[in-house]
DNA sequence: CTCAGTGCAAAGGATTTGCATGCCG
DNA sequence: CGGCATGCAAATCCTTTGCACTGAG
């Protein structure tokens, strides 16, 4: 039974991706599935270095040139942390609301979720506080910067 | 009144530079007294273009190498958005804590601030995550994205 | 004098792009 | 077949660095 879901929601994703990116003219090709299988086994943000050791038959330019498309398309998000690689994860509608923990000695990244109390709070003061300068929010990023376990 | 403690204010943040610089056993020389007044008249992180542009006289690679040093000394921090450009601001123990709401198509960047009942309620929650993955949590950042009202 | 700081110009490095080739529709 | 995606290599561009010079102590 769990295979099979595993199963299901791994089709689901590829379906997703499909759409969108049909929805933008875009085809779902073989390198982009590759691209797309890397982070979805991932469990927190990869660089692009990190993505090409598991996407391996996709050369380097393909993968940059591929992750803009992925980004058009809401399937793939890029983040950028202080050190000088940007990272990529898979949308938030394609997993779920998270936050990330930052290492502020190697840079490394990991996922966590907050309450749902909290959240709801944080959003009310920031749409808030966008109206008050006529900005139109979208939605919030909050990072935790600190310090990882192996860097202690 | 006013503009005496509007000195008062100004000589105290060099001051404080002064100080945290000779605790690295660095100077406080003009260029850096130039960035630190360009960040200072500021009401937003810049970026270093946008430095050059007020602290004139001082060259692009001095600029680059000092705001190193300021931030090595905890007097700037630096921030990156998803643009190519990094941005510096004064630390915020020289200002206050805020926010940063981020224009997803400029890219550029406005301070605000938020309730301290919000505030605390989120670090407590973000340290009880951090907490339970091992981290050691030491400041949290939290970003509006949006549009802002010229992009808009 | 000495040595940190400076400024110019050249190098570095992640990311982007030009162009010829190949493959999907 | 026709055009989009690919992949190699070269170019881009923010940022960093080498090196000779200058000024403060």
């Amino acid at each position: 039974m769990a295979e099979s879901e595993v199963e299901g929601r791994d089709r689901e994703l590829h379906q997703v991706a499909a759409d969108r990116l049909a929805s933008i003219d875009q085809r779902y090709t073989r390198g982009r599935r590759e691209l797309v299988g890397a982070l979805e086994r991932a469990t927190n943000p990869l660089t692009v270095e990190q993505i090409l050791l598991t996407a391996t038959s996709v050369p380097q330019s393909s993968a940059y040139r591929n992750l803009v498309v992925l980004e058009d398309a809401a399937i793939v998000h890029r983040i950028v942390t202080s050190d000088d690689y940007a990272r990529f994860e898979l949308t938030e509608d394609l997993t779920e609301h998270h936050h990330h923990i930052i290492c502020s000695e190697c840079g490394n990244v990991v996922d966590f979720t907050l309450p749902g109390a909290v959240e709801s709070e944080v959003d009310k003061a920031l749409n808030a506080a966008a109206r008050k300068i006529g900005f139109s929010g979208d939605h919030h990023r909050l990072d935790l910067v600190g310090t990882c376990a192996d860097c202690l």
